[in-house]
RNA sequence: GGCGGCAUAGCCAAGCGGUAAGGCAGGGGCCUGCAAAGCCUUUAUUCCCCAGUUCGAAUCUGGGUGCCGCCUCCA
């Protein structure tokens, strides 16, 4: 089995080799942080996450790392705008982002390096490309000078030329620093700061740091000069990736990363969500109404180069859909001690069916195609704990069942897929066993007298009290508390 | 204007040359005093359109049509 992974550099599927056998490093651009999280951050975290989890599972140690930008010109604003500091409104943010994080189950990174912890290496790095000739100082600005990097454009399929011709026009009328600039592509390393703006000294004069050279610079510091995986959103392909790329391998004549994904945009109302557009769906507004579990499923049922399109209709369905894997993977908690599990636990997986996922998944983290086989070992759990409450019995073997849901378990973790038990409802008024049977008894001899309405007021009481009965073929009931 | 992507049932969606996965929703049946729950079963002669390659195409090629993304801050 070979994973192969669709490589945004040469716009092909190829067989994923990492550079040094078993180990992993992987760097995912993370989020500027000057307002909360939306669904879009969402995907992108989750997405990589996932794909962390599975080159976890199929054995490799991955050194995940993501990034805040902390230093930036939005951030500055919103600190104006409230008076307070660029260091307050990125501490809130990043707070905030563990927190969404935390209730999505997305996993630690092993490093959240931040820009205004990285400013050496940016000074280095930027004082490197002038040294070499890649960049040169303007008024207390630094720009990286395109045409010198020969292979500029690269990652995005473009060509100076072309995207000069595109641009006709608007990137002078857009670009106040454009008089500074060689080539209207050239894009800032150092900005001078404005008087009242908060600055950091370098060999430049006071200013901050370009938002491109951050990642460059803490690429590096984190991993080294080349790394395996260098992920994102696919709007980031353009300019910040190939701008990474100009700037690390200018730097290094190393390539900056072997792998390069990128993740689809959410679209909200088949428009793509964005910031700029002001039509975003914060995560936190959204986990208030939605199982984060739903929202995992409904991410995961597309495949994540794909636009993902939001919509209520999508996650109804993907709400139902988590409801059949959730009563899987509860399968254990609900009939484990039923089938003797408790001294002798599940703990083996079905390895021809960790193949068949791998298989599917491995091509290019297919993890929507890898999803029926938990929804097959979901349903046949979902079926034989309905035969044990319902009957009493299955014909199942209990070590057959515990193979499967040990199997049901394994592959949910890798997508980051985790039923928690629910808390026992309505525990205050709970009826004890005898009260239930007792009332049970009443009923049977009301419906063997077919005193109907008697038998239905008392199956109506029992279920305010969460309390089903079953009638089952023979005239006997079976009963449950409900969960 | 330049570059790229996508079009599969009511909705979501996998599929990458060998005769349409899966989820959701829907239909039918069994059981039942009626329910509920459950169990069983079923749902695209066809993959946007047209032409071509092939024994064979949703899958490859060419041409349309439609939608989307990037080219400016964006995950």
């Amino acid at each position: 089995m070979t994973l192969t992974v669709f490589n945004s550099l040469t716009r092909r599927q190829e067989p994923f080799i990492p550079i040094e056998s078993g180990k992993i490093g992987m760097y995912c651009c993370g989020v500027t942080v000057y307002d909360y999280c939306h669904l879009g951050h969402g995907r992108t975290c989750l997405v990589w996450d996932v794909v962390r989890r599975y080159l976890e599972w199929r054995g490799y140690q991955v050194h995940y790392v993501q990034n805040f930008t902390d230093i930036d010109d939005k951030i500055l604003k919103r600190a104006q705008d409230e008076g307070t500091t660029m260091e307050e409104i990125a501490e809130r943010f990043i707070q905030a982002y563990f927190d969404d994080m935390e209730r999505l189950g997305v996993k630690k990174a092993d490093a959240y390096p931040r820009v205004t912890h990285a400013l050496d290496g940016i000074k280095r790095l930027v004082s490197q490309l002038e040294n070499q000739g890649y960049a040169y100082a303007a008024n207390g600005d630094v720009y990286y000078a395109v045409h010198q990097f020969p292979d500029y454009g690269k990652l995005s399929g473009r060509k100076l030329e072309d995207l000069k011709a595109g641009a006709s026009g608007r990137v002078e009328e857009t670009d106040p620093d454009i008089h500074k600039k060689y080539d209207p592509f050239d894009f800032a390393l150092w900005k001078a700061a404005k008087p009242e703006e908060p600055s950091f000294s370098s060999p430049w004069g006071e200013g901050r740091p370009g938002w491109h050279i951050e990642c460059s610079a803490m690429v590096k510091q984190e991993l080294g000069e080349t790394i395996d995986i260098h992920a994102g959103g696919g709007d980031l392909m353009f300019p910040h990736h190939e701008n990474e790329i100009a700037q690390s391998e200018a730097a290094t004549g190393k390539p900056l990363a072997r792998y390069w994904l990128h993740n689809g945009m959410v679209k909200v109302e088949g428009e793509k969500m964005s910031k700029s557009l002001g039509n975003f769906i914060t995560l936190r507004d959204l986990l208030d109404r939605v199982d984060p579990m739903v929202l995992r499923l409904f991410m995961l049922q597309t495949h994540y180069r794909k636009p993902l399109d939001f919509t209520d209709e999508g996650l109804a369905g993907a709400r139902n859909g988590w409801n059949t894997l959730r009563e899987g993977l509860l399968f254990k908690t609900h009939y484990g001690k039923q089938l003797g599990w408790d001294h002798n636990p599940p703990q083996k997986s079905d390895e021809q069916i960790q193949k068949r996922f791998a298989e599917v998944v491995d091509d290019d983290f297919n993890f929507a195609g890898g999803l029926p086989i938990l929804f097959e070992l979901a349903k046949e759990l979902r079926r034989e704990g309905n035969l044990l409450l319902h009957q009493g019995t299955t014909e199942a073997s209990a070590k057959e069942l515990a193979v499967k849901w040990h199997t049901l378990a394994e592959l949910a973790d890798v997508l980051g897929l985790e039923a928690k038990a629910e808390e026992t409802t309505s525990s205050a008024s709970s009826l004890s066993d005898e009260e239930i049977e007792t009332l049970v008894q009443q009923r049977t001899q009301a419906r063997k007298a077919k005193n109907f309405a008697q038998a239905d007021q008392i199956r109506d009481q029992l279920k305010a009290k969460g309390v089903i009965l079953i009638d089952q073929p023979g005239g006997e009931t079976r009963w449950y508390r409900e969960q």
